[in-house]
RNA sequence: CGGGGCGUAGCGCAGCCCGGUAGCGCACCUGCUUUGGGAGCAGGGGGUCCCAGGUUCAAAUCCUGGUGCCCCGACCA
């Protein structure tokens, strides 16, 4: 099959979603804005969700389970966040189908009316701390350090595959903690938590920092968040954690006794990531030729092709290469179809985005070489056959960091400082804006008026600005610091 | 929620205007020849033409009403 790919030169877009389908990581299902990860796929993202876990309990946290419904009045109870969610809330209002007396098929039992209706969840906070009011009792019991690996629903307007499905999957970690300060360094760990694994497996740079008020979590006191840069210059928040405040303790009417035999409120946060990921993943490597998988997270890492086709001599040599590959934890697959040709494997495996790929045939073992390809840079070469197994070690570290630093100075490359608001508009109209760095003056009003000029908002304040005297490239009022604009995803 | 597009074989599409009982490419099956960058030839299997109603001797095609999905925007991880 001739799997043509989009050039992302001709629709950004379209080269995305043609990735998506023809690298086989997921499809759209018969049900609106959800998709259906694929084998593939999925295998992308338990190699995330498995890193990620350990990362979680190496910093003390546990996994637990709550429910997928919330009652609709446990979403009320904290002002802010409903408001937040409201819009965009599947609400189960009946538990019971009959057949239609017309014969037709199936109707909604009208007598099967929820008392309380119940909402899918579209993030876990109000069910996790209306439970929490009944574990914490004590300064004792704190803090307490949950993640949960779940789906949520999200009724959007529009979806993308990855980027923004109704449902999706993630995991959101909730935390309850004695002292304001301890919340606060536990949104921060967690943060850069979630920076370590952006940038050493995803081999994808971010850019550290704190939500405005407008882009903040509905009910969070503050919003940290990595923010990553993809090719068509257009920003994707790919990892939030919030520093809650009492908000949800108040709420939930969580308190605690401490060492003095004081009632208090407990100090929370929470944070997530999810199959958004993928996308990321996506953008940020990938291209016209397919998918571009860091070697730390491609489910297959090297894959062997035999030239032309399996023969006993060939499997032999083959079988002891495996054999030495996974004895250093590189995990590969021998390509044995015996159907398709050489040239149709290379552009297989060159799409599911195969870090390195081997060939050999008579000629080679004639040799005693193997010919050894590179995903990220499509450069070819050949090695000696001994020690083949420390060549693509040490190829499969280069690749993992080569595609860091490309990602990353791309990046840089993309990431402009602009002192007028002319300069502003020029540059986000141009093809690849990227990351535009300029003052602003700190208002809600000025954020806004920005956005529905230019659709560019604030993705974060990033943590490593220093200070800098300016004025507001739109207001020109007085600024301290400059902070980061981009479109986004 | 506004604007656009599309529902015909597993996938991508043509056929529809001008009604006559469905076709092309890929994939799939069989055989032979091939095989170091997406093979060639020959043969073969596979379709309630999104749903419902209407017009007609006859509907994928015309009419009416549904419905689903996708894309582009405003909202969001």
């Amino acid at each position: 099959m001739a799997k043509e790919i989009t050039p992302r030169s001709t629709d950004y877009a379209q080269w995305y979603q043609d990735i998506v389908k023809k690298a086989n990581l997921a499809e759209n299902s018969a049900v609106r804005g959800c998709m259906v990860i694929k084998p593939y796929g999925f295998a992308i993202w338990e190699k995330i969700h498995d890193q990620l876990d350990r990362m979680f309990k190496e910093t003390g946290h546990v996994n637990a389970y709550f429910p997928l419904f919330i009652p609709k009045s446990f979403l009320s109870k904290e002002a802010q966040h409903v408001d937040g969610f409201a819009k965009e809330c599947a609400v189960v209002t009946h538990h019971r189908l009959m057949n239609s007396p017309d014969g037709s098929g199936v109707i909604v039992d009208p007598t099967s009316k929820l008392e309380e209706e119940l909402i899918i969840r579209p993030t876990s906070e109000t069910i996790i701390w209306n439970t929490y009011r009944d574990w914490i009792k004590s300064y004792r019991d704190l803090p307490l350090l949950i993640n949960q690996w779940a789906n949520v629903v999200r009724w959007e307007m529009r979806t993308r595959l990855f980027l923004r499905t109704t449902e999706f999957l993630w995991q959101e970690g909730h935390t309850a903690h004695a002292t304001k300060g301890e919340a606060v360094e536990e949104t921060l760990r967690m943060l850069n938590v979630y920076a370590e694994f952006a940038e050493n497996y995803m081999a994808m740079p971010v850019i550290k920092g704190v939500k405005t008020a407008n882009e903040r979590f509905a009910g969070a006191v503050d919003t940290y968040c990595i923010e990553a840069l993809m090719q068509d210059g257009k920003a994707l928040q790919a990892g939030t954690s919030h520093f809650l405040g009492q908000n949800f303790a108040k709420a939930f009417d969580v308190k605690f006794l401490t060492e003095d035999n004081n009632q208090e409120f407990v100090w929370a946060t929470s944070w997530g990531v999810s199959t958004r990921l993928i996308g990321g993943l996506i953008m940020t490597h990938s291209d016209d030729e397919g998918l571009v998988l860091p070697p730390n997270l491609a489910p297959i890492q090297v894959v062997i092709i035999p030239i032309p086709k399996p023969s006993p001599e060939i499997d032999e040599v083959v079988h002891k290469i495996m054999k030495n590959l996974k004895a250093k934890g590189i995990t590969v697959q021998y390509d044995q179809d015996m159907k398709n040709r050489p040239g149709f494997k290379f552009a297989e495996h060159e799409m599911k985005g195969i870090p390195v790929r081997l060939a050999l045939g008579q000629r080679d073992l004639e040799k005693n070489e193997i010919e050894v390809a590179r995903r990220d840079t499509k450069e070819k070469f050949t090695a000696s056959l001994d020690g083949i197994e420390e060549t693509v070690a040490q190829l499969l570290l280069d690749i993992q960091e080569n595609l860091f630093q490309r990602a990353k100075s791309f990046r840089n490359q993309k990431t402009t400082k602009v002192d007028t608001f002319d300069d502003f508009k020029a540059l986000v109209d141009s093809d690849i804006p990227g990351f535009i760095s300029a003052h602003w003056d700190g208002t809600s009003e000025t954020e806004i008026a920005i956005k529905e000029i230019t659709k560019a908002t604030i993705r974060c304040i990033p943590f490593d600005q220093e200070e800098e005297e300016g004025t507001c490239v739109y207001s020109g009022k007085p600024s301290n610091k400059r902070v980061l604009f981009a479109k986004s995803y």
